[in-house]
DNA sequence: ATGCCGTTTCGTAAACGA
């Protein structure tokens, strides 16, 4: 089984990239982020087409997220507990069974935090804290647990073509990279790094600044696995291509391979 | 560097992103 995360970055722009991509990659299960759609006008027939059943958590505008899944989405859930007074759509989890059992999969926007001397960044930091909490009660279920999106976390200096240049960005502050790590901590692995710990691993380039023609990235795009997950995992691919696409996103698709 | 670029909205400039 295939897994994806990709933050698209609008999916009203970028469904003709989306739909070529499906049917290319044709990944089992993708976690979509910043759909920045509303649930009801989601384009899900071109999704559909391509046989896909779909579960979204949008909103007007900005950020959304939505799972796509070959297989049927159960027990589909809405909204990451812990903050009632919370209305960003940046979570929504589902169970998708297979022939040999199910496996737990959750789309994650992460909030990202910038600037750092205003509102966002607690809100992005209290927001890590939630997730901890959720992401350790999963650990209770047998189930594999496949949490994946955009995290806005540059883990380490070696995720970033320039470090140096993230020294005060929400991304790569202490507090955020300690809050990641304490989800590795919980025993959640990060695929890429299980499968190739090199460096000049990147998942976004800035639209500016000719970031992409420069190879000036981040890697901030993560599927973070649970010991039964990891367990199964064979392989990870970042799917570089489409952001040579025309009217590509800033991220690119990370697709994680499990023995499911 | 208050910059660069791209998407969205009760739009045509401003908010947001990373």
């Amino acid at each position: 089984m295939r897994i994806a995360t990709w933050n698209i970055n609008g999916v009203k722009a970028r469904i003709d990239s989306l739909t070529r991509w499906l049917e290319e990659s044709a990944p089992d299960i993708a976690c979509l982020q910043e759909i920045k759609s509303q649930d009801e006008t989601f384009p899900a027939e071109a999704i559909e087409r391509l046989g896909y059943n779909i579960a979204t958590h949008g909103q007007k505008g900005f950020n959304g997220v939505a799972l796509l899944s070959k297989r049927p989405l159960e027990d589909v859930m809405r909204r990451l507990p812990g903050d009632d007074a919370d209305e960003h759509s940046r979570y929504i989890e589902a169970t998708v069974s297979t022939d040999t059992g199910a496996v737990r999969v959750a789309s994650i926007y992460l909030p990202n935090g910038n600037p750092i001397d205003t509102e966002k960044y607690p809100y992005k930091l209290a927001w890590m804290d939630r997730l901890l909490i959720h992401a350790e009660g999963l650990l209770a279920t047998d189930t594999p647990i496949v949490l994946a999106g955009d995290y806005n976390v540059i883990p380490l200096p070696d995720d970033a073509r320039h470090p140096d240049r993230w020294t005060d960005d929400a991304l790569f502050q202490p507090e955020s990279r300690a809050k990641h790590r304490a989800l590795v901590n919980l025993g959640y692995t990060d695929a890429q790094r299980a499968v190739d710990n090199s460096d000049g691993i990147y998942t976004f380039w800035d639209y500016q600044a000719g970031a992409w023609q420069k190879n000036n990235g981040i890697r901030i795009d993560h599927l973070m696995l649970s010991p039964q997950a990891a367990d199964r995992l064979t392989g990870v691919t970042v799917e570089k291509q489409t952001r040579g696409w025309t009217k590509p996103s800033d991220h690119v698709p990370v697709v994680a391979t499990l023995d499911l």
